[in-house]
DNA sequence: GCCAACGTTGGC
DNA sequence: GCCAACGTTGGC
């Protein structure tokens, strides 16, 4: 830190610094802020005073912007700005608004229209009422800027991707004041809309304030005290009830949880067979490598089977039937690298993984074909002179002999390739009972989460089933079912 | 009476 | 010309 950092800061400098408007700034309070670094603020009490934050014009506490739902750019137009805390304690406090300069509000709407339309006869006569706007110009809602993008009014505007059916102001920007009851009352030759401005007193358990405009409550301290004493009163009935009556959600959701695991379990085996599978491979190769090459086998086909022709399954070429298998592998292994498959999550599965897993640094993604299959970064391996084919020999297709085959590995044309193909066949059964497992682990987890908020404080509160005729009671099942 | 949907219009 | 959002209306 040199000395210029060191030095007081201008009233600038840190509104600069941190990013707060500069008549906002409490020089005092941010050089102690500067000077203590365990200064807390906020009602989040924390010390970090790196994004937007505003100071109550009453208590000078200050308050980061996304704890309070206030924007910079709402902040622009508040004149003097009282935290919850100081209008619970002191209800004639509110936010006071910049008001819009009178040359530019002449050719502004706002609710002034509505009331000048019923007032101006010129404008009544012609029945060309400018078109109003739902604003009463002094409320929170009117000043913000902001739309919040998750109500179903945002949702619904093209920016935020909806349909622009419903075509409102975000419910964030209505107007608190404009909604409200209206009265209506008769003057001399005409009906007028007033307001009801009749306070009303706050739910809070004991309270006798007014409410605040727009709420229920004179502060938040009233509306939790009546929430905690809402979850004293009924929680423990609750609780009661759900366990003295059995629920069929739950019952349902236990009895799909015994199916998963059993389906879960059958799961595990099969993969657990493949694995054998694999290890009995490995032994018939381990077989196979101390047998002696046999000269007479591998040669075996016939002129017809030698002139007999088909065509390749990827380029669609004629081949002829002795090098075909040959062909179509290479013919595979060519156009299977021109395509990628990749994912960024490197495979996370026990045992051996079934995929390539190579790490491409230009693509910055791991390799998803399977490991055995993979023209680009698994290589061939080379295969020895003496090196006998090894494959099972069969009758009737499926039957084996027990024999294996002992041509040349390099020359045998009826199974080029096949404890690859043996493989890649073992790991695509693999991959399948993976998935599948891991379709069953998302679906325990959707049901865990249900029973879950079921019994969860919210739940319990939220949720209740009458019966409406305990005279009969209903069998099991029928008796409640709260999802 | 409520509300989704939509035509319309003032402001930019 | 575009867009936000107001006022109206038909269906429920």
């Amino acid at each position: 830190m040199t000395d210029s950092d060191l030095s007081a800061p201008s009233q600038e400098e840190i509104a600069h610094r941190f990013n707060i408007p500069e008549r906002k700034v409490k020089v005092q309070t941010l050089m102690k802020t500067l000077n203590d670094e365990e200064q807390k603020y906020c009602i989040c009490q924390s010390t970090d005073c790196t994004s937007f934050m505003i100071a109550c014009d009453k208590c000078e506490e200050w308050y980061h912007g996304v704890c309070i739902g206030v924007t910079q750019l709402d902040a622009k137009s508040i004149k003097h700005y009282y935290c919850d805390a100081c209008r619970g304690k002191d209800p004639s406090l509110s936010i006071k608004y910049k008001t819009k300069k009178p040359w530019k509000d002449k050719f502004k709407s706002d609710s002034s229209d509505v009331d000048r339309t019923a007032r101006d006869p010129r404008l009544r006569e012609s029945g060309k009422a400018k078109k109003s706007s739902r604003r009463c110009g002094d409320c929170t809602a009117c000043h913000k800027k902001e739309d919040c993008g998750r109500c179903d009014y945002c949702k619904d505007m093209k920016k935020f991707g909806g349909p622009n059916k419903m075509r409102q102001k975000c419910r964030l920007r209505q107007c608190a004041n404009f909604y409200k009851k209206k009265k209506y009352k008769q003057e001399s030759s005409d009906t007028v809309e007033i307001e009801d401005d009749t306070p009303t007193q706050c739910y809070g358990p004991g309270c006798i304030e007014c409410a605040r405009p727009g709420s229920k409550y004179c502060s938040d301290d009233c509306g939790l005290k009546l929430s905690k004493s809402r979850i004293y009163e009924m929680l423990p009935s609750r609780i009661q009830q759900w366990q003295s009556s059995p629920c069929a959600a739950e019952e349902n959701n236990k009895r799909a949880l015994e199916s998963i695991r059993r389906k879960q379990l059958e799961a595990k085996t099969r993969l657990g067979d493949l694995d054998q599978r694999h290890k009995e491979l490995d032994s018939l190769l381990e077989r196979a490598k101390h047998l002696k090459i046999d000269p007479d086998q591998g040669g075996t086909e016939t002129e017809d089977d030698l002139e007999l022709s088909l065509y390749c399954v990827t380029c669609g070429s004629e081949i002829n039937q002795r090098g075909a298998l040959r062909h179509m592998e290479k013919c595979f292994a060519k156009f299977e690298s021109q395509t990628s498959f990749g994912s960024i999550y490197k495979t996370r599965i026990e045992g051996n993984s079934m995929f390539c897993d190579f790490w491409n640094p230009q693509q910055k993604f791991y390799c998803k074909r399977l490991k055995v299959l993979c023209p680009e970064h698994t290589k061939e391996p080379k295969i020895g002179q003496d090196e006998v084919c090894g494959c099972s020999l069969v009758t009737n297709v499926f039957d084996e002999t027990g024999e294996l085959c002992r041509a040349p590995k390099r020359k045998c044309v009826k199974h080029f390739c096949w404890e690859k193909l043996r493989r890649a066949e073992i790991d695509m059964e693999r991959l399948r009972w993976w998935m599948a497992l891991d379709d069953l682990f998302e679906k325990e987890r959707t049901i865990r989460m249900s029973m879950s908020n079921r019994m969860g404080v919210l739940g319990l509160m939220l949720h209740q089933s009458v019966d409406h005729d305990p005279m009969t009671p209903m069998t099991t099942p029928q008796i409640r079912d709260s999802n």
